[in-house]
DNA sequence: TGAATTTATATCGCGTGCGATAGAATCGTC
DNA sequence: GACGATTCTATCGCACGCGATATAAATTCA
């Protein structure tokens, strides 16, 4: 007997594809419950869930390039040349050809870009709030998860 | 000492801001991972990942309306409606309405959409093989994950 | 040096994902 | 029965997210 959600009887023949089985339907359906946290929390600074994680990329370490931020974002520049294009219009970041080598793009932030960062300092907090999770929690499901991330790169 | 990789210092003053340290940024990269997982394994049957939980919503119960498929996705009907739609086109729905209350549009399977079942059994073991995750590890990241979604919810 | 290869970024097309909004059908209340 | 409120779905616009592809710069190597 068990309090939580119930799960599917494993001597179902369906029971993999029950969702409410599926590891990846939890996974998939909590990111989309993540995001809209995050909408509500980054209205007020204007940005997108996505263009946060960039922020936090180059709030960290400034003047990389967009590769090092695809690579450090598990995402491909097909997604965020575009991406980056639109916080370079907001006035965000700056993105220059490097003379050394002309196919590089490097993004630095402006000084409006780098200022942000005071005002998206209380964003963790919020969104933890939202969490509702423990500090031991929320180590330990961040531990398996980056563990399941590296298995499914591999 | 930990074997897993480093998070950040918690004396770091911007300890919060690191991409390392977010569970949401852990979520949301693993959720990248699943999903070009889903894209290779389900290349054969033609469907993305959120067609495939449509299909997985309707084998386990045909003759939902737009709305119950919705609340069991935790999508929006914005979403769902113009990819119902395609799943139509490609023949593997059929959408009409409800003539008792001609609001809803009822969804049932085509006999090639049932049909796809089949196929599709062995997916969850596929993509199983990809994850390598033991089962116990996975019904345990799986609670985690339902117990955040429903704080993100709330 | 010159040609083939590799690297870094960009463009295009398509499928989500959702907020804002609209419109039609139904319900509730008088 | 009428009319305002609610319910259900759809449309629109925008921002991802990525596979396929293109292009230019740099590198490798003959």
């Amino acid at each position: 007997m068990t309090t939580t959600a119930p799960s599917s009887d494993p001597a179902d023949p369906d029971h993999k594809l029950r969702l409410r089985t599926q590891l990846c339907f939890a996974l998939y359906s909590t990111m989309l419950g993540v995001n809209k946290v995050y909408r509500t929390v980054l209205r007020d600074l204007d940005l997108t869930y996505p263009q946060y994680l960039v922020m936090l990329v180059l709030w960290e370490r400034d003047g990389l390039n967009v590769s090092e931020i695809c690579e450090q974002l598990y995402l491909e520049t097909t997604t965020l040349t575009p991406l980056l294009k639109r916080l370079e219009a907001r006035g965000l970041v700056n993105r220059q050809r490097l003379p050394e080598d002309e196919r590089q793009v490097i993004v630095t932030l402006t000084a409006e870009g780098a200022a942000l960062k005071t005002r998206a300092a209380i964003i963790p907090d919020c969104v933890a709030e939202a969490m509702k999770c423990s500090e031991d929690d929320l180590v330990d499901l961040r531990e398996q998860l980056i563990r399941l991330r590296t298995n499914l790169i591999r």
